[in-house]
RNA sequence: GGUGGGAUUCCCGAGUGGCUAAAGGGGGCAGACUGUAAAUCUGCUGGCACUGCCUUCGAUGGUUCGAAUCCAUCUCCCACCA
């Protein structure tokens, strides 16, 4: 079953969730967040979660665990894939918006993923085993994948055909409607200088909206550990650190704002990764221009959406470089 | 005013005659990743016509075959004493 969607993404902190509100509320749209920790209840002022955007327009896969527990991939995918179902069904068009990219990717390119839940444990003897024990278990367990394990070598791809090849809940997932997903991806684009100042901002907003309480009532919460938190990364991390008095405020301000800059980044990086692999983003300056609506309008109509005007693999963010880069509209 | 300590590449910081374009860390850039991905890991990081050449260790001069390293003077910073 193929489901046409609309799909926002870019790096954080460049108003993904806006653009998503709008363009839902002009299409008829209800949003389906592809972002691993805004899952989570209570953790809002930390994961950006901006609820009171949303208005009267439906959101999906927010606050749906609880803190303490934990998420993954194939989780995030089936219950997405199933939302993606649900929306469909009521005549509206699921727009996917979220900066966790490997989850986006992981719809947009029909990931295959086991079904079962996953065993962390296990996952452990699989790293340390070598790649032809990894092979042969593969194949034993099922004949029909030799084909495509003869010429893996990637010790991680071989891991997920084992599981996948072991997997107790394969057949539970075949009966789900096989879901995919046609969908125009548009990014909010802003030069990586700006990306920077937007993020300092959010984050000051932040301290001042209570993000460090946040953080402490979550310490309190039963389910949670400092270990959990720190497994979330950026504002849960640094921000524990901070609570539990590993260092002060203005140093843990420093180091996070850097980590978010670095994931920044990493989204960039990812996002590249992706249009090389023939995933095509339509980038809008600034979020705006080319109009990502009229973008979104023209794809529901089924007429010819124009290329993407630049690919984020054109743009360089070597200081030392001096090439131009395509500018923001300033409206 | 006096006496000590210091000034190193984007930042912090090691280096006290050649093996030093200069340790290490941070930052920055690029990348890997179908594992809890806001995670985890890797490479690069003075310039260039790049198996070589040029510029750089506060400034200027000097010693030496050779200086970031030794000497002199100067500039600025820090500390303590007045």
């Amino acid at each position: 079953m193929k489901i046409r969607s609309i799909a926002i993404t870019g790096p954080t902190a460049t108003g993904k969730t806006r653009l998503a509100v709008e363009i839902a509320r002009e299409i008829g749209g209800e949003i389906i967040s592809v972002d691993s920790r805004q899952l989570y209840r209570g953790l809002d002022l930390g994961t950006g979660k901006d609820l009171e955007e949303y208005g009267p327009i439906p959101c999906h896969l927010v606050d749906v665990a609880e803190p303490g527990e934990v998420w993954h991939l194939a989780a995030f995918v089936r219950a997405a894939r199933r939302a993606a179902v649900e929306i469909a069904a009521r005549g509206h068009v699921p727009v996917l918006c979220g900066g966790s990219i490997l989850y986006l990717a992981a719809l947009l390119q029909n990931y295959e993923l086991p079904g079962g839940e996953p065993d962390w444990e296990a996952r452990k003897e699989l790293d340390a085993m070598p790649v032809e024990v990894l092979r042969a278990g593969i194949v034993a367990a099922r004949p029909e994948f030799a084909e495509r394990v003869r010429e893996e070598s990637n010790h991680n791809r071989l891991r997920r055909l084992w599981e996948i090849a072991h997997d107790p809940g394969e057949a539970a997932q075949a009966q789900e409607p096989p879901v995919e997903f046609d969908a125009l991806v548009l990014g909010v684009y802003y030069p990586r200088e700006e990306v920077r100042r937007r993020i300092e901002e959010r984050l000051d907003a932040r301290f001042a909206a209570g993000m460090v309480e946040e953080v402490r009532k979550l310490l309190q919460h039963p389910g949670v550990s400092e270990q959990w938190l720190d497994n979330l990364g950026l504002e849960y991390r640094q921000i524990c650190n901070y609570v539990t008095g590993r260092c002060g405020f203005d140093q843990m301000r420093l180091e996070l704002l850097q980590k978010i800059r670095q994931f920044a980044k990493r989204q960039d990086i990812f996002l590249r990764k992706l249009e090389r692999e023939n995933l095509p983003i339509h980038w809008c300056r600034a979020g705006r221009d080319p109009d990502p609506a009229e973008l979104a309008r023209a794809f529901l109509s089924g007429k010819e959406v124009p290329p993407p005007e630049f690919t984020l693999c054109s743009i360089t963010n070597d200081p030392k470089a001096s090439f131009a880069k395509p500018g923001v509209a300033s409206r």
